[in-house]
DNA sequence: GCTTGAATGGAATGAAAATTCTAAAATCAG
DNA sequence: CTGATTTTAGAATTTTCATTCCATTCAAGC
C-alpha cells in the first residue's frame, strides 16, 4: 500500500503516471491510458462507468487507484473534483481581515486584487461559450450601427467598446444616459445592441435591451449569471465570472472579453 | 409532480429558473440562488454538500429539484455533468487548444488576450513601487476633491475610478472633455489629480496635469513608462506594464491597479 | 383566534456505488 | 514442463448517498 504518498494535485498525479510509465501490468495500463485520454470524465463518473469505458472490470480500476497511491477511487476522484472548482477565496472576508490586522498596506491589497484578476481571467476562458462567442461576433460584424449600453460599474466597459469600435471606423453609439437623453429611437432594424450589466441589474440597461428586442435588433449581452434579465432566449449571452471584492467588482476579465469582442469584430469586418 | 417537463439542457434550466422567479418559497429560493451562484459545483457535489452550502436541509434541496421538473437530484445533476466535460480542461490545456483552434477565431483571440492579461497582472505586482503606491494612497486619502482625467484608451479607467470614489462617498470629478468643457478651474489647492495616459500621450491629459501642478495640486499618475510626460518629479507615478497583442493593448492590469487604488483610498479614509 | 394548507426539518429507507475478497488465469523463473 | 508469483474477474460486502415519509412549524384566509 502506497497510502500517504498520494499526489496532492493534478499536475503531480500526471507526473506520477508518467514515472510509473511502463511498469504497469496490462489492465492497469489501460486504466492509466484512459484517464490520460479522458481526464474530464473522472470527476463526474463512477468507477463502473470509467472501468467500462477503459475496457476493464471495476476491480482493476480500483487497484489502479491504489497503485497510484490513493486509498481508493473516491480519494482519487476528490482530487479531480477539487481541481476543477478551485474554491475562490472569499475576498470580502480577506479584505476585512486585512483591515483589522492593520496589514492592509496598498501593496498587500494589490497582491490580493492581482490574484483575483488572474483567477477571473483564467475562469473566463472556461465560462465563455465558444459558439455563443462566434455568434456574438457574427451579429456585431453584420450590424449596421452597434449600440452599446452599460451603466454604473459596467460603464467603463461600455466606453471601452465604443472607443474601440470608433477607432476602427465602425459605426457605434454609446448610450450613456448623460443628460437623460433617450437615444432608444436611434435603434433601427439591422442594428445590434451590446448590453452590459451585472447584478443588481441597472433597470435602464435592461429597459433598453427590451426596447431593442422589440425593435428587432440582435442583442449581445455581457453579464454575470445565467439568470440575468439580459440572458434571454435569442440573445447571445456571454458570462463573465468576475470576483466581487466587498461592494466592488473587478473588471479585468470583463475588459479582456470586451477587448476580444471588439478586435474579433474588427477582424471579421476586415477593418484591421 | 412536474416530471416530463424537465429542462433538457442548462440554458433551459436557467430559463426555467428565471420564469419561476419569485414564486418560490424561502428555502427553495435559497437553493435556486446557490445553484445560480455556483453552477460548476453541482456536477461534482452531493446533495448533502450543496444543501449545506446553500444553508438548507437536504430534503429541501430535493424538493427544489423536483419543483423544477426533475425526478430528483440525480436527474438534475446529470444535466450539469453532461455540460461539465466541455469546460473541463485545465487552464493551460484549454489555452493551448483554443490557440491552435486557428488564429482568427474569436476563441483563439480570447486565449491570446486572456494570457496577455494574466501576464500583465502578474508583472503589475512587481513593477509597481511599494513606496510610490503608499504615497499615492496618502495623497488621495488626504485630498479634498479627487479629480480624475483619462481620455481615449484611458477613459474607461478614469470612469471606473470616478465611479468607485463616488460610490464610496468620496468627492470626485471626472474630467471627461465631453462638450469641451474646461473643468480645470475647478481644481483648487488641497485637491488631488489622478491622471491616466499611455503613449501616445493625449495632449489634453498632459495639459490638465500641468495645470494642476501649477495650481499646487498633488498628482498621481498612472502611465506606462518612466519617460512619460506624466512622470515628473513630485508626481506619484505608477507604471503599468501592459502587454500588447498585435497592435492592441489590454487594460486588465490598469483596471486592477485602479481598483486597488480606489479601495486602498477608501480603507484609508475608513469609508468602507 | 381558529382552521386549513403549504412549507420545513430530520429521521428512516432503499438503492447505488465503492471497496474488498477469493478463486481462477496468466506470466515467469528455473 | 512445473511450481511460484503476479494479475485478473466477478461475486460478496460495506459504505455512502439519494430519496421518501411524517411530524412539526409557519402563514394565510375566514
Amino acid at each position: 500500500m502506497d497510502a500517504g504518498t498520494a499526489p496532492q494535485n493534478l499536475a503531480a498525479f500526471f507526473e506520477r503516471l508518467r514515472e510509473m510509465g511502463d511498469g504497469l501490468p496490462k489492465r492497469l495500463r489501460q486504466c492509466a491510458d484512459h484517464v490520460v485520454a479522458n481526464p474530464d470524465r473522472v470527476a463526474v463518473s463512477t468507477v463502473a462507468e470509467l472501468a467500462a469505458a477503459a475496457g476493464v472490470p471495476p476491480s482493476a480500476f480500483m487497484r489502479f487507484c491504489q497503485e497510484i497511491g490513493f486509498s481508493g477511487f473516491s480519494h482519487m476522484q476528490r482530487l479531480f473534483r477539487e481541481d476543477y472548482s478551485q474554491r475562490w477565496p472569499d475576498y470580502a472576508t480577506r479584505l476585512a481581515k486585512l483591515r483589522e490586522g492593520g496589514a492592509g498596506t496598498p501593496s498587500a491589497l494589490l497582491a490580493e486584487f492581482a490574484e483575483a484578476g488572474r483567477v477571473s481571467i483564467e475562469n473566463l476562458t472556461r465560462s465563455v461559450d465558444q459558439q455563443v462567442m462566434e455568434r456574438a461576433v457574427d451579429v456585431l460584424a453584420g450590424a449596421g450601427t452597434i449600440h452599446v449600453v452599460g451603466l454604473r460599474r459596467a460603464f467603463p466597459v461600455a466606453t471601452y467598446l465604443a472607443y474601440s469600435f470608433e477607432k476602427m471606423g465602425i459605426a457605434a453609439v454609446l448610450h450613456s444616459g448623460v443628460g437623460n437623453l433617450d437615444l432608444g429611437h436611434m435603434m433601427t432594424a439591422g442594428d445590434a445592441l451590446v448590453a452590459i450589466s451585472f447584478a443588481p441589474y441597472t433597470p435602464d440597461t435592461v429597459a433598453l435591451a427590451d426596447q431593442a428586442a422589440r425593435r428587432g435588433l440582435d442583442i449581445v449581452a455581457v453579464t454575470d449569471q445565467q439568470t440575468s434579465p439580459l440572458a434571454r432566449p435569442g440573445t447571445a449571452a456571454l458570462f463573465v465570472p468576475e470576483i466581487d471584492v466587498g461592494a466592488f467588482r473587478a473588471l479585468s476579465a470583463t475588459m479582456t472579453l470586451a477587448m476580444t469582442l471588439s478586435v474579433a469584430v474588427g477582424m471579421r469586418r476586415r477593418v484591421i
